[in-house]
DNA sequence: TGGCCCCAAATGTACGGACAATAGTATCTT
DNA sequence: AAGATACTATTGTCCGTACATTTGGGGCCA
């Protein structure tokens, strides 16, 4: 009965067709979730294919994770459904905004900061923390033109590589990490608007009082501790936040069926 | 000399030693990215073995995207790691943004509208093309509270759908997925600030003048087109786009070596 | 009853062969 | 010279077979 679906109808590879028809299975509950599937030898004669064949169509379930196999056991069915999700990816965490390659840090202001409580809400820090804050503006190398404000908070213990930032092209967190052996195991990021202040409105040439994009950003290190909190600051005029989201399928990219 | 370092002294499965050695040329550069490997019938020399278990062991590099496979043309290296990537992994669109599940949506202006220079450059979408623009505000079902002002723009061919729209807590994207069998591919996000204008600012009850975060969703559908634009705005106050990004490994979950 | 051994069932690994589909290149034809 | 054709190299699909490894259970024995 399972093969009258895909008998042999399909144009594709048998073992395509095959997957097909037993995804269709799962899907519809003849092989329900926590059972076990026909063994290969069953399913050989099922479909009147090879072991080979039978084995090309269930790796394919295998990879989208429909199914798990043990020897001595059999082949489990764990899901019915291939989860459908939308997957972002980014290379390099700097990729997460575009800055192009081209920019770099000034280093205007430094200063070692106690947290208070609208500085803490803000960061999403513990009030009376202690940071190392460093302030500059990040500019385009070639026309100077300013592209945003930036306040790095860094962990006093980190606070050395202070001197190395301005001028360089590299990220604080990539110095850090580098520096201190710091992997970034995770990136928190928020977005949200407001309205510039006079300095700093002067320091990216807009008008006060226009809109601008905030985007705090905190990375996390080696035992999940944030070591580094950066603070940034767009005039809405010239920065835009853009990026997209394709469908896939969990753990298995590149596959369409068909 | 490639079988030199696995010929025969790895324990598991020969495949598995294959695919490490084949690593191992493919790190050091002795196969350097970019160009193609030898071929299988040439490996099967090499290493002394069938052609099946050769190609084992080239599954094994295919599927961490070390290399490509064409027929007709060969092996082709495509990275020489196996690349640490940023993941952001979103089951539903509408988790783009948290959205509370008892929000709704208000129709309170609909028109059909060609876009202008300046909308069609907001939108990304063509000056004149024809749409069918739904707008009104997202509110929480509860306290009737505003969450944001809301511009959809439907193709005029899925204009049907916009009579279903108010009321309902479901995704605009999704009513028309299920009515017109529209799957969403890819969605693209632009988000930056402005300031909120009189009428918009009452509807938020905010201060006209006062910053808000806008946000242009593009919804992509079966053959890549267009078929949905929202277009929404948040009053500063009241929002914050959060989300965060954890390093994985490039479609190599699961995985691992020996 | 508890432990050990053996066996059966299932998947894992590996061999061999054959033909199909693909893509680039060389060659022939007009 | 341009286009169609033939050829070759390479990967893709599929067949058959054999043995290894893993796991669970049943039977034997103390």
């Amino acid at each position: 009965m399972l093969s009258a679906v895909n008998s042999d109808t399909g144009k594709g590879p048998r073992y395509k067709a095959i997957a097909e028809d037993l995804l269709g299975a799962i899907r519809s509950g003849t092989f329900a979730v926590g059972t076990c599937m026909p063994g290969e030898l069953e399913l050989m004669k099922t479909y009147q294919v090879s072991r080979h064949t039978i084995r090309g169509a269930l790796r394919v379930l295998e990879d989208v994770r429909l199914i798990e196999r043990r020897a001595g056991i059999g082949t489990i069915i764990v899901a019915s459904e291939t989860q459908a999700s939308y997957v972002q990816l980014v290379r390099e965490p700097s990729e997460l905004f575009s800055y192009p390659e081209d920019s770099r840090l000034r280093v205007i202001d430094r200063a070692d900061v106690k947290l208070n409580r609208a500085l803490a809400r803000e960061l999403k820090c513990p009030t009376s923390s202690q940071w190392s804050r460093v302030s500059g503006l990040r500019t385009f190398v070639n026309t100077g033109l300013p592209i945003c404000w930036v306040n790095v908070f860094i962990l006093p213990e980190y606070s050395g590589i202070a001197d190395k930032i301005t001028g360089t092209s590299t990220p604080v967190y990539r110095i850090i990490s580098e520096s201190y052996g710091e992997e970034v195991q995770k990136i928190q990021v928020d977005m949200y608007a407001s309205i510039l202040d006079e300095r700093v409105a002067g320091f990216l040439n807009v008008e006060p009082g226009s809109a601008s994009l905030k985007v705090c950003r905190r990375y996390h290190g080696n035992n999940g501790r944030v070591f580094e909190v950066s603070l940034s600051e767009h005039a809405a005029a010239n920065f835009n936040y853009s990026f997209e989201f394709t469908r896939g399928w969990q753990s298995a990219d590149g596959w369409t069926w068909g």
